[in-house]
DNA sequence: CTGTATCCTTGGAGATACTG
DNA sequence: CAGTATCTCCAAGGATACAG
């Protein structure tokens, strides 16, 4: 009964809930779903146009997991043609604000990444003796 | 010149470079390596046995990466056998609090995510008649 | 319009062995 | 210790066609 009860609190455990929930946003498309839906209900057709890039089917698979973990509604009006709309939950409103404090960080250090970037890639067309030399001396 | 110079702004545009830095957090084991070198300094043994489920693979890929756009510093002390140390870099640091309001979210919303996925697993087995009825009301 | 079903291809990732 | 190299395999995901 009390073999694996609450594997809860500590997000490096492969097993523990926590690290499934914070993973719900950690893919491609999630993100950007969010993104989309903060504006309101919007349908599918309307998101895929909207988000550059997606599949219908991944689309459709995102939104799947998105409902199934609470964090969207999906509302079906049987008209023909259908009309599908989707919209934030009250549980996906609260991912909010993290998630915008996310895209707010892409925003401000573009340039610091794209700069990492190409030092990086030059870096293996040079020696770098002297650097690691100094970094040794760190120590 | 001028072809392509700017795809900076729209994050929902494939090709945009505001999207590639937003999906450096948007993956499996990115973040678990923030959150593990927030306390600091770690060696590769260190992370790998810290980071519950991740291969040896994995893990040197992801710091790799996460080189590469400046998230991460890697010091190598050549000295046998080789220590090799990582750390945030200051571009990793910015991402600290971002990161933090994520987990946060996820830790304080455990519950919600778990009885969104049972109730949504259990709606297949039972028929749901009226609860589309009621929706298509809403309109 | 909003999907589902099927096929098919690619590469993501584990396992294992080897190296400085 | 901290990787790299190689092999292998499964499954993620695109393309296409079809359906309600």
């Amino acid at each position: 009964m009390e073999t694996k009860e609450k594997s809860y609190p500590d997000i490096f455990q492969a097993d523990c809930l926590s690290r499934q929930v914070l993973q719900l946003v950690a893919d491609q498309w999630t993100p950007l779903v969010i993104y989309a839906l903060e504006g309101g209900t919007m349908r599918f057709g309307q998101l895929l146009k909207r988000i550059d890039g997606i599949s219908k089917k991944m689309l459709t698979q995102t939104l799947r997991v998105m409902e199934r973990n609470g964090l969207v509604q999906r509302v079906v009006y049987p008209v023909v043609p259908p009309v599908v709309e989707y919209s934030l939950t009250p549980l996906g409103q609260t991912l909010r604000e993290p998630m915008e404090a996310l895209r707010v960080w892409a925003y401000g250090h573009l340039q610091e990444v794209a700069h990492a970037r190409t030092t990086y890639d030059q870096r293996d067309q040079k020696p770098i003796q002297d650097e690691v030399a100094t970094l040794v001396q760190q120590r």
